[in-house]
DNA sequence: AAGACGTGGTC
DNA sequence: TGACCAAGTCT
């Protein structure tokens, strides 16, 4: 038996809805929902109704955990609290908001996407998954995501959560999107979304998952068992980077505009092959972009010294007070952090509890 | 449509 | 310590 030769059945269960029966549909939306009510997590976005601040919250945790994205969910909201907010914003301002999250491309499409809707569609967002869908940034999750539990529009998100969960939990060769999508409570889809991914997050881990404590375990086919894609090789490299300072400045170089990476960011000066000598070392870290694991020293210049720097971006003398409000790569950030130049502002604003 | 895109927590 | 991995989207 093989897949080809099983993907008719597929279609079949799917198009006669009978990937499980009714009893164990009920069974698995009540347990769920009941499970979710007990053990959800107190997150900020889930204290709101706004649309807007369920879009931000999707958007940041697009491969971002749920920690990760706390501190500068605080951060975002009280700076643009509103669609309106964001759209009259100018880009570097977001992305200095944004700095440290990663995957930069998120905050430049949700920008543009604040634009159209304060330009085009009257400040609202889409009430429906396809409307949304069609944003820049809002993909066939995040549409469904906001749509759901914004609107209460009955679509049930598929991420990697679900992927999980439902691979588990169905029986074999039946498709993804369509078992979410007929487990899926339509009276309440964004509780039942959310729950997914809550179960996902939280119980039906990648690697060990807690089937004791599962809500639908009865049903499970597999109790965990579960394929894992091979990953990507990484590559190892040592870069240079240089502290230069000047009173309470600090000079910043910014990376080219058209770089894949980090376009438009500002960081640390880089040094080439001709690095200052060893007892300019301040310290080296460890830092990984996407498949690269960095090696970075950083070296201490004089302010003086700066011509010894190679050819390089844009550069800027940065008062640290400042820093805040600079577009700064995570590695800048964090290389900054830590010598305790740059002190990241307590978050505040109406969400701080 | 496979690869690119960031970062920090976890085990 | 280092590999794995996280509420995806775009090209």
């Amino acid at each position: 038996m093989n897949a080809w030769v099983s993907a008719p059945a597929t279609i079949q269960n799917v198009g006669s809805g009978e990937i499980f029966t009714p009893a164990q549909i009920k069974h698995f939306r009540h347990n769920l929902l009941a499970w979710y009510e007990a053990h959800a997590r107190d997150l900020p976005w889930r204290r709101m109704r706004d649309p807007y601040a369920i879009w931000v919250s999707e958007i940041m945790l697009q491969q971002t955990r749920v920690n990760a994205v706390l501190d500068h969910y605080a951060r975002f909201m009280a700076r643009f609290p509103t669609v309106q907010k964001l759209a009259e914003a100018e880009e570097p301002e977001v992305l200095a908001i944004w700095s440290g999250l990663g995957y930069y491309r998120r905050a430049r499409m949700m920008h543009r996407a604040a634009r159209v809707i304060s330009n085009e569609l009257k400040g609202h967002l889409p009430r429906t998954a396809a409307g949304l869908r069609r944003l820049p940034g809002i993909g066939a999750y995040t549409s469904a995501a906001i749509a759901s539990i914004a609107f209460g529009d009955p679509v049930a998100v598929v991420d990697g959560n679900v992927e999980r969960v439902v691979l588990r939990v169905r029986p074999r060769n039946s498709g993804i999107q369509a078992v979410a999508q007929v487990l899926l409570d339509p009276m309440r889809p964004g509780d039942f979304n959310q729950a997914m991914m809550e179960l996902g997050a939280t119980v039906c881990l990648p690697r060990n998952p807690l089937c004791l404590h599962c809500p639908v375990q009865k049903l499970c086919n597999t109790r965990g068992e579960h394929p894992v894609a091979p990953r990507k090789e990484s590559v190892r490299k040592r870069v240079g980077h240089a502290l230069v300072r000047r009173g309470e400045r600090v000079l910043l170089e910014q990376r080219a505009q058209d770089a894949s990476l980090m376009a438009g960011m500002w960081e640390l000066p880089q040094l080439d092959g001709t690095l200052p000598g060893p007892e300019r070392l301040l310290f080296t870290i460890s830092h990984s972009i996407t498949v690269t694991n960095y090696s970075v020293d950083i070296f201490r210049l004089r302010a003086d010294e700066v011509h010894l720097l190679p050819e390089g971006g844009r550069r800027k003398w940065i008062s640290v007070d400042d820093l805040a409000e600079i577009p700064l790569t995570g590695l800048a950030r964090k290389v900054l952090k830590r010598l305790q130049v740059f002190k990241p502002p307590v978050s505040g604003g109406p969400l701080q509890r």
